[in-house]
DNA sequence: ACATCCGATGACACCGGATGTCATCACTAG
DNA sequence: CTAGTGATGACATCCGGTGTCATCGGATGT
């Protein structure tokens, strides 16, 4: 494979996050990371399209297992439950390893760059489960509008699983999350 | 005030506007802004944090009119309906000018930079959203999750406006929008 | 075993966004 | 008329990100 040390890439995403939580994110240079790496500059960016990449490398697994989890639900699910089941399958990859998504929501929650990475990441979960249930017939824009709002709910049962230091399964928050968002715009 | 020519934040403002729809966003530089407003690249940034604050200046509005909504509203109205107050009070802001709106909508769909400050303004604004709600003595988790799902459901409704040629006051689809989360999310 | 090719890396130059610093000018207060 | 204040210009600098070409090592074919 490559010409010194094998797995260039990953030597280059555990050098760039030991900085980011030893120093901040920002006061971590690209140019740091390769000399950690042992390797350059120019080869850190044909790794990683920027220097916040590094830290959202996995959302592309959620992307698959969240469209997976809709098209193969029974296909009498009502949408917000084929919603709910996608939502869930989400939660259960991400409470799987709860320190190290912690280590690195902290290092999000401090710099607003990466917040606005994160967002953009979750935008596009979001438009690829709102494809998903268009599939299976539902109409686009109740499609769309159930993708954005179960997000939405999900996001916020994860910064609560994140506050409750993670006690619990994410899993059992999300499917809270989706009930208690019915019964908050219920009518009455 | 000012050395030479008055108001050069306004010029600022306008120049850079002028140049990203005349040549794109990432064609522009902050010289090129400075040159045509007839100032320095220094001074654009003693006016505006970034490149891309130009186009976001506008939201602080929104912010206000949202938050007043809420803790003006009736004090026996739901949490859901202050909430979709608040979000027709925004939508009544945004539709005042729809040719603006679109255009600078254009340019902010052209590039993904430009929509990551869009998201962290509007989550900025689910944020305050939330804090308004819970003002009004609701839960706080409640109070984030009709926020960020309220704003979620705004976005949509703001995505078929433009996709419906503004045709139509975006107020009227931001409450279908909530009426079709209510009905989405219902239990059978 | 040898020559050849190809992908990954290094080396270097360069652009542009963003920031720090200091001088300079216009306006205002007294 | 003078001192002070705030906005601007001029200059230097850092760093993220990209283009380009040389170079090295392993894989491949004969």
């Amino acid at each position: 494979m490559g010409r010194w040390e094998p797995n260039a890439r990953g030597r280059l995403g555990r050098a760039a996050m030991e900085l980011y939580v030893e120093r901040g994110f920002d006061q971590t240079t690209v140019a740091d990371i390769a000399e950690r790496a042992g390797l350059t500059k120019r080869t850190f960016f044909r790794h990683y399209a920027d220097k916040r990449d590094v830290l959202f490398v996995g959302t592309a697994l959620l992307t698959e297992v969240v469209a997976r989890a809709v098209t193969e639900a029974p296909a009498d699910l009502s949408p917000v439950a084929a919603t709910t089941r996608a939502l869930e399958a989400a939660a259960g990859i991400v409470q799987e390893r709860p320190e190290d998504v912690r280590m690195r929501q902290a290092v999000i929650d401090a710099h607003v760059e990466l917040q606005e990475r994160e967002l953009v990441k979750l935008a596009a979960l979001a438009t690829d489960l709102a494809a998903a249930l268009q599939a299976r017939g539902v109409d686009v824009w109740t499609a769309r509008l159930l993708a954005e709002t179960g997000l939405a709910a999900f996001r916020v049962a994860f910064a609560r699983w994140i506050a409750d230091n993670a006690e619990g399964p994410l899993t059992r928050l999300v499917t809270d999350s989706m009930e208690e968002l019915a019964a908050a715009v219920a009518k009455p």
